[in-house]
DNA sequence: TATGAATGAGGATTCATTCAT
DNA sequence: GATGAATGAATCCTCATTCAT
């Protein structure tokens, strides 16, 4: 599976041939369909194990009892420091969610349903600061569309492809990131 | 083209057939390659003209004698109006732009260097605008990257899959958009 | 059809397009199909052409009257280079007609019908001079094979392909390689 | 391997379709590709295999201590008693070898390898033979031409097209051939 | 006569999947 | 459990030929 994920991430899933994977993998192609029942068997399989594993650092990272400003600004680190270090440990795979992959549907499902559990953890926690008036109060939906979208294209850059020439993202360590990430959240471009 | 386009941007480039593009096109298989080289060609030649007329957009989009802050949020919403109305417009071109497409290695490259271009005219605006002292000094690559990461998964969800359920991003105009994406540009979460 | 010509000697019936030939003579194809039914039929033609001419070499070859041996190697001597000279200038026909090409059968027939011809008209010369007590009476079917075989494989090193290296045969003038020639058919290996 | 060899021989590389392969030979086209590359994977690897075999008949063939002229006729008729037995149990490959295909570049250069090779043995022992004063000091590269033509000419003959009609030749056993062909070899036309 | 766009049958090759051993 | 040979449907592309203009 570690193969395979690897090989989706860095081809796509069509250029991905089966032969590929085992060759890599020093099996034969008989065994691969031992374990796995097809082709799209093991991608939504990578998939599944990974959206468990991610929505986990997501959840975790709102155990935070919320009070000041202050507080929802740590809180936010501290998430985005957890997510940004298990991208880093997991890029394959944030790959595959963040930039998608050419497939069956039903594996595009799966994808797109792990990017929504996130998206709704971010809404939800917006929701909450709003009731607790540490947030002015607009639309919680678009708040966390930015959110994940800054969360998001922010990660593909220091991960993947910093479009810009010498960007100085890909130095970056999570902690740092995340630190300048949440100043944008907050206070936008004018921010302190 | 539109044809094709529209067949990648909805089932990728795989799995689109030169038959389906044929059929749908109402044209026999010869006839396409009397036009078209090969499929690769046919979806360089799409990536290479959506992406003059992007680059037509972002460039117009900076005519701007900036001034006071003011200046500078009025010519930001200009430039979103602009984009947001041109991915309207032109949703297959963006989708294969913000999404991508598992191709041969020069189509994506074609897609890669339009983003690239996109982001640089951004970064270039920012520096500026650090030089009127009308934004703080802070890093450019990092601010632009957080624009462009704003400006494409707000696109995206605007235009293909507001992840969350009951999103309100679906129903809004260019215009609206563009105005809410400036102020979380410029003030954050926080911000009036 | 002297691009046709050409191009079938050089690549093949085969490799050979249509809109190559066409490409090569500045018209289009269907100027191409306004002169000739088909591809078959233009080689059809060139073969056919081609026929009569080589006939008409090999025919005068003979209006000789025979005497001594002396007078049969002039003859023979006459014939080689006369069939020289018109294979040297007409090399393409010569490749087509020598080395077979893969096509229709109808084409195929033709070139056989060719061969069989010129073999035929060597047979019926040496008959005429083992009558003449000329010539030891043996198998005239076989010694006619015997020199045509000759005649063709030193026709196709000179032309196109002398296999062994740094071979002395392309330098020859068809005068020269007629007398060699003809000194191996009379005499061989041992002879003067 | 056979399969293919006779139907190349028999049609033409072009005309054959590895559909017809495959149906012939029971297996299906996927089966084909797991044991040969291409089409022109499997052209090539019949003609080098040929090639071996071919070149280790012709190479045996020279096991002589030659000494007097009666000795070169006796080598020369077991040579060419050798190969016509070849071709006559290699009736397919001959034909390939002696009137070439058209193919890749490859394939051809495959051939023209092998009887380069052949036509190089023969010049050896020609200038070998010259060294010894059995034959007369004439150009080997020429007299080499004229052995080869003699014998590929017949072998066609004998094994595919006798040219003239009521030909003797198909009906000779390969020593009768060998016999005739020396004869003419040493003596030419006028030879006892 | 000439054009060149249009046609579509045909053919090589790929690759996910199966299955006897 | 493991192997790898076998399968054949699927797909891109070619090119001789046609035909309206």
């Amino acid at each position: 599976m570690q193969i395979a994920l690897q090989q989706f991430a860095k081809y796509g899933y069509h250029r991905t041939k089966i032969s590929d994977i085992v060759r890599e993998a020093g099996v034969s192609q008989g065994t691969f369909y031992w374990y796995f029942k097809s082709k799209e068997a093991i991608a939504l399989e990578i998939i599944k194990k990974g959206q468990e594993q991610l929505l986990k650092v997501v959840l975790q990272g709102y155990r935070q009892s919320a009070g000041s400003v202050q507080d929802a600004v740590k809180a936010s680190e501290k998430l985005f420091e957890d997510l940004f270090t298990f991208a880093e440990q997991n890029k394959y795979l944030m790959k595959l969610i963040l930039k998608g992959i050419e497939t069956e549907d039903s594996v595009q499902e799966a994808i797109l349903e792990t990017r929504i559990n996130i998206e709704e953890a971010f809404q939800k926690n917006i929701k909450r600061a709003i009731e607790l008036n540490m947030l002015p109060a607009k639309d919680p939906a678009l708040q966390s569309a930015f959110l994940m979208s800054l969360v998001e294209g922010i990660m593909a850059r220091w991960l993947f492809e910093p479009l810009v020439k010498d960007s100085t993202i890909k130095k970056k360590t999570a902690k740092e990131l995340a630190a300048e990430t949440v100043r944008f959240e907050f206070f936008g471009l004018l921010g302190i």
